[in-house]
DNA sequence: CTGAAAGCGCTTACAG
DNA sequence: CTGAAAGCGCTTACAG
């Protein structure tokens, strides 16, 4: 045989190479590739040059190895089959990947035990920084978390102490703002129907709840809490159980639109008129929302901003600002169609 | 400060402290850990013990770096807003993490450019395998797989030639099942109407056309094609366009379900019955389309299926086997429901 | 079945 | 602003 590819290693071109090239030591050409600012201009140009003739492409391996942190970022999701979710991941991405920082999904489907196993897990690749959603975890999670000390931020919940960086909106609020809107409707005799029991689910109900007690219609009102995943199915399954059993229901906040959506389909194969017997309001504004039949109102959630903002704020902490804000509130809009 | 962190390094536990404790080498302690057969089983129980009693979590940095390949599976879909693909997500991860491998999600929008770029930037990674979706991709994406030698196997669509390996299905049989249904139930006006036209949408189309023709009703189909991405609300606006141009169409094969969803919304406040004036069959059969009124007709692509089964594919061909199966058809389902 | 040595390709820490 | 040396924590290749 006339070559042998190297025994070892990848074949691809080393720093050693790049460095040899750029006629400089190995450190200055690591230096210059990573922009460290005490490297004269004219040898970051060299190195430059020398890496683009040898297609150098760095190697993340040894660089974690060696600094022992990687380029990675994690970020760990209640679920994926949703939305929500996959629109706050595309932000984050477009934040981050073209800094040249890699993007570990991890979808701990609801499960704070699922998702204590994906820390422990991912801890091992070193992250240079988490993003996590709201604060509802294991206590040996979050021990995790300090021991380690990866810089992170938390998504979709505001934090109410001030030691944890947050990026999201009130969920409570958003739910007092749902109740009122059904009470500005004339509606009285209202329900909330919630799925997949997360603690944003739940602080929703709450801020709903406690809207109703302020106007003094809490006693009538009812609250159906099933744990089951959110599904269009379930959401024609709820509705049917709670028009049997409350028929005089006239308002109805659903957690989500996927259960909302489920209603829909269901209200008009029994001929309920929505909204006129009884008033329909989703939550996050799913696409789809503003072209059923009919189109649904429902709190608009700032997904991709919270996914673009926590991932910036991220970056500051990365690189070591402390004038980094601690959180960020990005609201919300109630967006009033025909259901309501 | 009482106890200082170690200058360098992670200040987890090695492996040389692993090898210590179990009164072994640590090339030995390395091969216990990786189950190497021929390491004496009482120094596999020692070695054990010991990274237990340690809390040892190897370093895949290193590992990556001494062994020019890391434990890491690259996935690349084409979108990730989509039910479909994180279904076939989650089966990979099913399969793919008890086995100790870490996934890279590559969402590449429908691109191949962005695929490409995706591939150049994940192969440095080293990747122990990859998972691509379809064939259609740029000319240096090939070459930059063929050149690394990665094993690889290709899901959705079934491979023509017999050099690689493949998991889905036939996306012309579908198109022409389809056809054939419609058919059946006395539609002659058809028409296709697809967005986001990759190479899969194009396939369905030829296969819906190939059995028009076949039954000699072709000449007065009719072909919607947009590149935009496939919407809810897309799916309302095509409708409505077909049926101001051609109003006499009386079946209508949407290239998926979200365009399926839009124009059933649409035909609803239009005053369009469905399936009586037209009738509808989507693709993919999402979980909604069971539950729309009325019920959407649609194929059952076995998402979830093909990710397992490619996954277990790939992990045939990272072991070496020869004997893995080329290809593996794994079929669609036709799901009459009401809309036709 | 086991091990001593070398090496993977980078960055750190220190010195100048 | 630059560099020689050491080291990160593993696995490979070879020898026995």
């Amino acid at each position: 045989m006339i070559r042998r590819e190297a025994s070892r290693g990848t074949g691809r071109p080393t720093l050693a190479e790049v460095a040899k090239l750029a006629g400089v030591s190995q450190i200055t050409a690591s230096r210059a590739l990573r922009n460290v600012p005490t490297v004269d201009p004219e040898n970051v140009a060299k190195v430059k040059d020398a890496a683009k003739a040898l297609g150098y492409v760095p190697n993340p391996a040894a660089r974690t190895l060696a600094s022992a942190r990687s380029q990675s970022v994690v970020v760990l999701v209640p679920a994926l089959a949703n939305q929500l979710f996959i629109e706050t991941l595309e932000a984050i991405h477009a934040v981050l990947h073209p800094r040249g920082f890699e993007i570990l999904i991890g979808n701990f489907h609801y499960s704070k035990e699922e998702e204590e196993e994906l820390i422990r897990n991912y801890l091992s690749f070193q992250p240079c920084g988490m993003l996590l959603t709201g604060f509802d975890r294991t206590e040996a999670s979050l021990r995790l978390l300090e021991a380690t000390g990866v810089p992170r931020v938390h998504m979709m919940e505001l934090s109410r102490t001030e030691d944890v960086h947050s990026v999201g909106f009130s969920q409570e609020d958003a739910g007092a703002v749902v109740a009122r809107h059904l009470l500005s409707k004339g509606r009285r005799r209202l329900a909330y129907v919630a799925a997949q029991l997360d603690a944003r689910v739940v602080q929703r109900g709450e801020g709903f709840k406690r809207a109703l007690a302020e106007a003094g219609v809490l006693d009538r009102a009812v609250e159906i809490k099933v744990a089951d995943p959110s599904s269009v199915e379930l959401g024609g399954e709820l509705f049917q159980a709670l028009l049997n059993d409350h028929p005089d229901i006239d308002g109805i906040f659903f957690c989500n639109d996927d259960l909302a959506h489920g209603a829909l389909f269901e209200a008009q194969r029994r001929g309920v008129p929505v909204p006129e017997r009884i008033t329909f309001v989703g939550f996050n504004d799913l696409p789809m929302s503003a072209h059923t039949v009919p189109r649904l109102t429902s709190i608009r959630t700032p997904r991709a901003e919270v996914g673009e903002h926590a991932a910036r704020l991220l970056l500051q902490l990365i690189g070591g600002s402390e004038t980094a804000r601690k959180s960020i509130d990005l609201g919300f809009e109630l967006m009033v169609r025909e259901s309501g």
